[in-house]
DNA sequence: ATGAAAGCGCTAACAG
DNA sequence: CTGTTAGCGCTTTCAT
């Protein structure tokens, strides 16, 4: 049996095209009846709609684009989940688009993209979320798009983000609260700024503690593993060295409990560790990782509908969520000498 | 300035529409200084073909699904990479669709993707290549796919593996030459056939050095992290404990450590332990763990070109592609004592 | 509530 | 080597 056509379900039905049209689209002003023979027609046929002439008639892909850079294989899991999970609610599937952040022609592949009729709209995460030519670029070519925990130019288009500058904030109040005050921080990579930003939470839990920010306990990170263990080689070496390490991300979370492995420094007992984003290393690694977790899926997800939502022309002013994070504590932190 | 059609691009460069549709799909029998004066229309118009259109017409999608069911966030995004690069080099893009092995309704949801014309071609990922109703369904449907390291039904397709019985086999080998004779083995999740077969290197090694196989050595796990914990403690609790553990993939072992730090087994001194995978949490972990490293990326690549090819009609029979793993001895393996 | 006609922008088949 | 003619299977617009 060759692939049914929207002409055969009609001629079936004994309606016309147009009326299969509506029921597939569920358009109203369908009688019951009529919907009922037109359905059970496509049953029969196992009439599928082919997409390629719907995209090309109706001008648009039913395809979203998902744009990443980002080094961490679970946060783009996550978010592909959470984007697949709205997408296929909706009916669109989803084109992902790894990329580079500091590509120049970054802005004209991706514009290319949309003109080949290939999307109807995009989903940004950091650090793309944060590269100024590309959302301008798609701005002034009018592509519909959101972004996830982007810091800058909200206005630009619908986005989601976390509070994790306050749960960065609540993770170094704990530290504190445990008795720590040369607390070491491990600062992401400057050019993803969502991590960067975590910084903020650290210094002002600090300073409302009253405890002066000590520059030489801050280091450069670049949110990798090897990063992190560089960043406590530092700390560690130091003559007063730090009693608590807050690493902005688990990657160099679990470099520090490394490095302070092999230097013999027992956790927590004489360092505590704490990272971010509970990815899947926090608990395989000893001891296991206190940390916060974003929800990352859900944050995709609900930026998936923010986007489908425009796609449908509903939305007139440019909508923003902002979801949790949540503190885990588990054995990486505690009192000196505990 | 609207979107330019390739009527607009046949005006400008005083061709026909069909010239310029040879220029923009690089056929041949175009005289080059005709191909230049396109070109250059293409270049000021900015054209780009409406793949809808095309796809339409030409009844093809250029797109590739990539179907998985794997929890394994490393290997997907490794397998999504190497597809992507292939994709990009051929002009493809690529649709990824996680979907559960375990779900009835499996095949239908599949060939329902492809009869909507949204995909020219399938790529199947483990434990998905093993399952016989999908693939006896996309044979018969006569959808084009490949598969990344199928156990069974082998003819079916073209497909990429890798010879990692054999990489168990030398892992094997490793710890008995390091004075392992009680050697523990935590194997796969049975669904997951490739994983789960890693165990016959296994045994081939230990019947070579003339080892008998004890069952009270070999446990079931899942493939998870947590798994592989039980499983550890298992095996750490029998009277005469395991010497050597050697897991089926990297986040049981990482289990394994877990496990033994708990219990306060120094690793490896008293036990060493191998995973396989070569996961980021392998060097994550303290001490880091001795693994096998398969070239996934690599795989799915070249199993993505095979895609291609087999669509273009280029390929008569089903052509299959081995690739070998790789040993990296870190520092969770040694002899005993040391 | 339903239908008829006119494309969407391209490729395929054939003609020259 | 290049052009002409027909669709691909839908949605849209406008009638009825």
């Amino acid at each position: 049996m060759a692939k049914a056509t929207i002409d055969d379900v009609a001629a079936l039905a004994g309606v016309s095209m147009k009326t299969v049209s509506r029921v597939v689209n569920k358009e109203p002003n369908v009688r019951a009846s009529t919907r009922d023979k037109v359905q059970a027609a496509i049953a029969e046929l196992e009439y599928r709609p082919s997409q390629s002439a719907r995209s090309l008639a109706a001008n648009r892909s039913y395809v979203l684009g998902l744009l990443y850079d980002n080094p961490s294989a679970n946060y783009v899991i996550d978010v592909q989940e959470g984007a697949l999970e709205t997408c296929r609610r909706a009916g669109y599937d989803l084109l992902i688009h790894p990329c580079r952040h500091d590509e120049p022609s970054l802005a004209s592949e991706v514009l290319s993209l949309v003109r080949q009729s290939r999307v109807d709209g995009l989903i940004l995460t950091p650090p793309l979320s944060d590269i100024a030519e590309l959302v301008e670029g798609l701005v002034a070519a009018q592509v519909p798009f959101v972004r996830l925990s982007p810091t800058e130019n909200k206005q630009a288009c619908p986005y989601v983000q976390t509070n994790d500058q306050e749960a960065a904030y609540d993770m170094t109040c704990q530290l504190i609260e445990l008795g720590h005050e040369r607390i070491g921080f491990i600062a992401g990579h400057p050019d993803h700024k969502a991590v960067a930003e975590r910084f903020k939470g650290y210094r002002a839990a600090l300073k409302e503690s009253r405890i002066k920010l000590d520059k030489s306990l801050v280091v450069q990170g670049y949110n990798s593993f090897e990063s992190g263990r560089a960043g406590a080689a530092q700390l560690l070496a130091l003559e007063s060295r730090p009693t608590a390490i807050f690493a902005s991300n688990d990657d160099m979370a679990a470099g520090v409990i490394i490095e302070a492995h092999h230097r013999g420094i027992a956790i927590p007992r004489e360092l505590s560790v704490a990272g971010f984003d509970d990815t899947p290393v926090a608990h395989q690694i000893f001891p296991s990782l206190t940390t916060v977790s974003q929800p990352i899926a859900d944050m995709a997800s609900k930026a998936t509908e923010l986007l489908i939502k425009q796609l449908k022309g509903k939305a007139v002013q440019m909508p923003a969520a902002i979801m949790s994070c949540r503190i885990l504590v588990r054995e990486s932190t505690g009192k000196l000498g505990k």
